[in-house]
Parts: C-alpha cells; sequence; structure tokens
DNA sequence: CCAAAAACAGACCGTTCGGTCTATTTTCTA
DNA sequence: TAGAAAATAGACCGAACGGTCTGTTTTTGG
C-alpha cells in the first residue's frame, strides 16, 4: 500500500462521518482540511473533486455497514436467532450521524445521480440479505410457509429506516426500539414452533 | 392582506419545491430570485434570511400535506376505510420532490435545531392523526380490540417513510407500492369482520 | 388624485467556495 | 545514502455565496 493510497482511504475515513451529518452541499472542503489536518494540495492531490471524495465516503460507510450486517446474517445459528440479531443491530445506532442510506439517499436523489445509483445499489444488497436469511430459515422450516421473504424483507427495510428517520429527527431512540420491538414480534409470528 | 403579505407568501410556495429538492445547504438565494423573478431587495425586504425562507417553506409544505390527510381523516366514513384512504394518500406522490417530513428532517437533524423541531413536531401531529382514527375505529366496534392505536401509529408512519425512501432513491414507486400494499393487509387483519 | 409610505431593483460588499499551481518536503529506489 | 519521483503545503484564482443599502417604483390611505 503505497502513501498515496494511505492517505486517499486517510481522508475518506475522516471525511465520512462528516459527510454523513452535514450532506454533501453541506461540507466544504475546508471542513475536510480541518478533520485531516492536510493543506488543500494533500486533499485535491488524492482525488479530483469534493464530490468524489463524498461518494467514496458514502461506499466506505455503506460497505463497513453492510460487513456488519453480513457477519450477523452468516452465524451459525438459527434463521430466526440472526434476524433477531439484525434487528438488533440497528439499537447500537453504530454510525455516527445516521444511516448513511437515509443521508446520502435523501440528498442525492434530486442532485446527484452517481451517489443515488450507489445508495439504491446498497439498499438493494441489504434487502437481499435479509432476504437470503429469511429464505434459508423458510427451507429449515425455522420459518412457517406462510413467510414470503421477498416481501417482508422489503417492509422489514422500510420499517428499519422509517424507525431510524423518527430517532434521528427525534433525537430518541425510543421510537426506533418500538418500531424495532414491532419488527421483531411480527418476525416471531412467523418462527415455526 | 397586504402587499408585502402576499410578496411573502409567493416566495415560500415558490421557494417550498426547490427546498424540498435541492436542501437547505443545496439551494442557494440565487435560486430563489430565479423561481420567483425577483430581485435580491424583493426577496430580502420580506425575508431576514435564507434560513426564514427554508423554514417557512418547510411549514408551509408540511401543513399542506397534514391538511389534506386531516381531510381524509375526518371523512364520515367508517374508520377502516379512512384508513386506507391514508395509506392510499401516499401512493398519489403528492408533493415534488418528496415527503418534506423525511428531506427536511435528514437533513436538520444534525445541522439546524428550529428545523429539526418543527419536523419533529409534525411527525407528532400525523402519528397523532393516524392514532385517533385508529382508536375512534376501536371504539365504535371496527376495527379489533387487539389493535394498539399508539404503537401501529408509530409503526404506520415509519413504514410509510420507510417505503417513500425507497421510492425515492429507487426511483421507482413500485416498493413504495409494495410496502403500502402489505401496510393495507396488515391494517385488514384488524378489521372486525 | 396626490402625497406619504411601503416595496422592490440592482449595484455593491466582504467572505467563502471549489479548485489550481508551484515550490518545498517527504518518500521511495537503486 | 544520493538522487529521482511522489506527495504535500499554501499562496492564489475567479466565481458564487449570503447579505446590505440606496435610489426608484409601486402601493395605499386620505
Amino acid at each position: 500500500m503505497t502513501k498515496a493510497e494511505r492517505t486517499r482511504q486517510f481522508i475518506i475515513e475522516q471525511s465520512a462521518p462528516i459527510f454523513n451529518r452535514k450532506g454533501m452541499a453541506g461540507t466544504a472542503v475546508s471542513d475536510l482540511m480541518e478533520a485531516t489536518k492536510l493543506a488543500k494540495g494533500g486533499i485535491y492531490g488524492n482525488f479530483e473533486s469534493k464530490e468524489e471524495i463524498g461518494a467514496e465516503a458514502f461506499s466506505y460507510l455503506s460497505k463497513g455497514l453492510y460487513a456488519r450486517l453480513e457477519s450477523l446474517a452468516s452465524q451459525d445459528r438459527p434463521a430466526p436467532a440472526r434476524m433477531a440479531a439484525l434487528v438488533g443491530f440497528y439499537r447500537t445506532g453504530s454510525t455516527p450521524g445516521g444511516c448513511p442510506l437515509l443521508n446520502f439517499g435523501m440528498e442525492a436523489d434530486d442532485t446527484n445521480p452517481l451517489i443515488r445509483q450507489r445508495v439504491a445499489r446498497q439498499i438493494e444488497a441489504t434487502q437481499e440479505l435479509f432476504r437470503r436469511v429469511l429464505e434459508e430459515g423458510k427451507q429449515r422450516g425455522e420459518f412457517s410457509e406462510s413467510l414470503d421473504p421477498q416481501s417482508f424483507s422489503v417492509k422489514m427495510f422500510a420499517l428499519i429506516e422509517g424507525g431510524i428517520m423518527l430517532g434521528c429527527v427525534q433525537q430518541d431512540v425510543s421510537r426506533l426500539h418500538l418500531v424495532l420491538d414491532l419488527l421483531e414480534a411480527e418476525l416471531q409470528t412467523y418462527v415455526a414452533s
């Protein structure tokens, strides 16, 4: 790993939480300079534009998120327990500034096609992750036949993101937790006894 | 209504969809000048700052949204039909640029306390609207006793906002519609037969 | 219809924006 | 460790930013 590659990665990591909180338009290059303690030349020697840094910051955050979900999804446990672990993950408030899919997605949908598409793909991947665990649980007889993994994964994702939105705006996790409780309860109704 | 009041309202109405799409940070005063065909003096003679226009733009959009929901909620029909109408409302894609609660909320939560609080209050009001209809339906025996209006209104709101997020980012209403279908189906299970 | 008052146009202000470029420093390679 | 190559500092740039202010136009009440 060359110096430039390390610096590039360093800039992405330091910038990511800033972009996640303040958004693409709300983040200035001077913010990134302050966070990285680098001068303009150090930034622009490694990136073409602020846009590029923002896009890479999103990818960095979403990859981290996905990796953690993936690890929970592939544990050697029954599918219902894994689903509970996935739901529980969203209680941890893992990412500073809230869910990057929500933050970047809502800003980019009308302003930044590149990022919008990346968010869209990441949403697909996350839903697919949910769907796989549900499907596997169904095949193993851990979830009942009445469960439709395809549609439930979409519903689950919507519930979670809506719950996160509530948590962010109300600055209080109680409603997010309520939503996650209800989601867990709903999952429980599909558990074959 | 004095001239200044009319102009002020005009500026708010013309600015609202722009703020809703591009966000507070992403919207320039020059955008508002273009939309209103007014010069700087015309804008700043009626508002103290861009922030104020944005905040009023949010209030304008959310009041319009709430008024339409309120009208659906207070129709002279059975509660289940009114709930279906409320859900159906979100199929119409009524507000250009997507739900202002979502757009303003996700930007403001880390950057603008005033707007954040306004969004929070509007979310409360919307959930309360849902809750009232559910409660009324329950008291009339139209919804079953097993329905908990308080928690269901929160779940419903989260589902809807999550669904809208999907629709925005994927630029395709099909997943939003799926989520709304599932929500309607869930409501149906509580309808006393 | 006229005069006072209110509202608006647009030049202007300092600041900050994203981005460039050259000189200097740091990092590699031989 | 010397010298080439890569990487960074920071002055600099024009444009765009939010906001002010004065002169002109429009509105409004008597």
